[in-house]
DNA sequence: CCCGAAGTTGGTCAAGTGTCCCAGACACAT
DNA sequence: ATGTGTCTGGGACACTTGACCAACTTCGGG
């Protein structure tokens, strides 16, 4: 095994584990499944993390991270309403479900987990609290492509808008089906469309 | 122990374990746990049922069969216009999610770990076309209710509804924020409504 | 009343788990 | 070169888990 010190021996332990969670689940990520993946003997781990849930913090705080460089902005630019500009970016989230399905399964699977481990019960809401910063930040930036406003805080409208993909992300999940999921964003997109208006409604 | 049949023991157990899922998750139904749920010697698992496996099988038709029985549709009839209707149906939802965390999060586990389980995979999408199935029966009801009627199909507003539930029970079991989840279903009143027209609108 | 079938139960096993240890190898400053 | 703290990695321990068994008890029909 290549020398390697313990810090980076520790990340590179947290990106294997998030290997074996998207490919096999929560519940199949033991401390040797995850060195295998790792391609290091099992004494390293215990030397590298205190222990496993510690790494399983870790992995929350590696996807929590890793979640925000999504470049969904940049697909504002070709749209031309609000309605279209909704549906093109949950069109676009589907699609990247949709190529690695076991990714997004790992995220929820990884926030129950949290959910049930009294050390971690701390990062689900940090885990959101990203999402919906997130959200916030394309809305704002929807404002100045489309010269639109929203008529409610932007806040608001960021957690609709996760609660809206979270649930699309689910059902799809379920069921595996690309046309009703489809459908699902275009009704989301013209029940949303209407929280815009132009940027210099006079009625306001 | 009181003497049983085999088949009454085994939904027994489905029971028991549904219980221990709901309050410690699914990785804690061991099949010590859940005799100890059930009260029986751990003998008497293996008498009921062949494998562990096939009892989360037993678990997840007992979920999906008994979450029909909801009694939302009752509170429609309070309700003065879609909206609120709307309001007070997914806020019934959430004071029902809220009194019960544990119950909605071990749905989401048990979907996940079906998922993940070869034997098990066709039940997610079994179980979510009840929720549609039950939406849409909601819907449909409100028609009725409210003399209005929906300008798209029914089955794909059912969808987005479920989809909302989904994402809302997600959001609040992740932050426990109740003013942020009220706002996010007020929110998505106010976008679902105008699906909802008067039964008789001359413009159609 | 008897007997085979059905049900009960504590004990046991092999596999797998998280955690820990320690003897050795290595890098680097002195 | 030598020493010191860091890293390596095979092995072990204590424990949990799913599965199984064999002896025992109870039931119901002939």
């Amino acid at each position: 095994m290549a020398r390697m010190s313990a810090s980076d021996r520790r990340a590179a332990l947290a990106r294997a584990a998030l290997t074996v969670v998207e490919r096999d689940g929560v519940h199949a990520a033991t401390t040797r499944a995850i060195v295998a993946e790792a391609g290091m003997p099992l004494g390293s781990f215990h030397y590298a993390v205190p222990s496993r849930d510690e790494l399983l913090r870790d992995v929350v705080e590696l996807v929590v991270a890793g979640e925000g460089d999504a470049a969904f902005a940049a697909l504002l630019a070709d749209a031309v309403d609000p309605a279209d500009a909704i549906r093109r970016t949950l069109t676009a989230y589907l699609e990247h479900v949709r190529a690695a399905p076991g990714r997004e399964q790992a995220m929820f699977e990884l926030t129950q987990y949290a959910l049930r481990t009294a050390d971690l019960q701390d990062l689900p809401a940090e885990q959101y609290a990203r999402y919906h910063a997130l959200a916030a930040r394309i809305l704002t930036a929807a404002q100045a492509h489309l010269g639109i406003r929203w008529t409610v805080p932007v806040a608001e409208l960021a957690r609709l808008v996760v609660t809206v993909t979270d649930g699309v992300t689910l059902g799809w999940l379920a069921d595996r089906d690309d046309a009703a999921a489809e459908r699902t964003i275009d009704l989301a997109a013209a029940a949303l469309a209407p929280f815009a208006e132009p940027a210099s409604d006079p009625t306001n």
